[in-house]
DNA sequence: TATAAATAGGATAATTTTATCCGAATAAAA
DNA sequence: TTTTATTCGGATAAAATTATCCTATTTATA
C-alpha cells in the first residue's frame, strides 16, 4: 500500500510528535531505535520531511527533530503520504491508466471509486495529534 | 496499490476472458497489444497465472491463452491478485508491522480497517464476468 | 515429415526502491 | 577554542521489481 519510506515516515513523525508534546527533542538515533528502521535510510526520508515543512530539524549537539505543539494537530496523514509517496494512491488508476479518468474508466475504476475515496478522506482527516496519543496511552504500538 | 506484474495480471485476465466467451484464444502478442504492456514482462504473468489456474495455456501453433466459459464468472480478483502480489494488501499492516494484529494495533489500524475490509470485500467479490462485459460493450477501458 | 507459430523457461539487463557510508556543516558545551 | 553530538547531502551499494533476449519445446498444418 505505502512504500517503506512512506510507512517509516509515518511512524517516525508520530514519534516526534508525541516527543514536542512533552518538550522533548528526538535524535535520528533514538527514531530508528524507537520505529525499528534503518537509520540511514531514515534520515534521508526526515529529510524530505524536513523540506516539506512536516517536521522541523536542529543541527548540532543537542539538536534533533520536532514538530511545533500548535501544529501537531493539524498535521494530517496525507501531508506525510503525499511528501513521500506522492498522490498517486488515491488519485492514480487503480489499473495504471495514464489518469483516472470517469469518461474513461478502466474496469475497476468504478468498483475502487469509493474505497479510494474512503483513502482519502481518512488520510485528510486524521491528524498526528490522535495518533500520538493513542501511542503514548499504549493502546497502539510503533514497532513488533 | 499494486504491483505492475498485478496491474498487467488484471487487464490480460479481463481481455483473455472476453475472448474466451466467443470462443476465441488469444495469443501473447495480441494481449500485450490489447493492454499496452511489454511482451516479454507480459508473457511472465501470463506463466504465473497459468501455475495459479487463473487462465489455461496452450501451446504450439493457434495456441495461445483462454479461461473456460464456466469459470470466467467464478474467477474473483481476490485470485489475480493474491497469485501475483500475495494477500499483504489486504491483510498484511498498513505500516509494515509484522503482522496485523488487533491486540497490538499499529496507530492506523483502527483507521485502516474498514478499508481494507472494503478493498477484500471488493476484490472477493468481482468476478472476471462482469469486468470483461464492460470492456467488451465499450463502457470501461484497458488501455490509454 | 518439415515448417511455422506458439508458449515455457532460464539468463541477463535496466530501473526503482531500499539501504549504507562518509565527509561537511552546525551548534552546544567543556 | 576545542571537542562532541548532531543533521545535511553526495556517492555508492544492495535488493526488489520491471523488462528483455534467446533457446527449447510443443503442436497444427502444409
Ligand atoms: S480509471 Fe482506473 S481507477 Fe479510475
Ligand atoms: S496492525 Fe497495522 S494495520 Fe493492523
Amino acid at each position: 500500500m505505502f512504500s517503506k519510506a512512506c510507512e517509516y515516515g509515518i511512524k517516525a513523525s508520530i514519534f516526534i510528535a508525541f516527543n514536542s508534546y512533552e518538550g522533548k527533542r528526538v535524535s535520528l538515533k533514538a527514531i530508528a531505535k524507537e520505529i525499528n528502521s534503518p537509520e540511514a535510510f531514515t534520515a534521508k526520508i526526515l529529510q524530505d520531511l524536513v523540506k516539506n515543512d512536516v517536521i522541523n530539524s536542529v543541527k548540532g549537539a543537542y539538536g534533533g527533530f520536532e514538530i511545533e505543539k500548535l501544529n501537531i494537530s493539524k498535521i494530517k496523514l496525507s501531508k506525510i503520504v503525499n511528501a513521500l509517496d506522492g498522490d498517486a494512491i488515491y488519485s492514480g488508476c487503480g489499473l495504471g491508466l495514464h489518469k483516472c479518468d470517469e469518461n474513461h474508466p478502466c474496469p475497476v475504476h468504478d468498483k475502487f471509486k469509493s474505497i479510494r475515496e474512503e483513502l482519502k478522506s481518512m488520510l485528510e482527516n486524521t491528524n498526528l495529534e490522535e495518533l500520538a496519543l493513542d501511542v503514548k496511552s499504549g493502546i497502539s504500538f510503533l514497532k513488533v
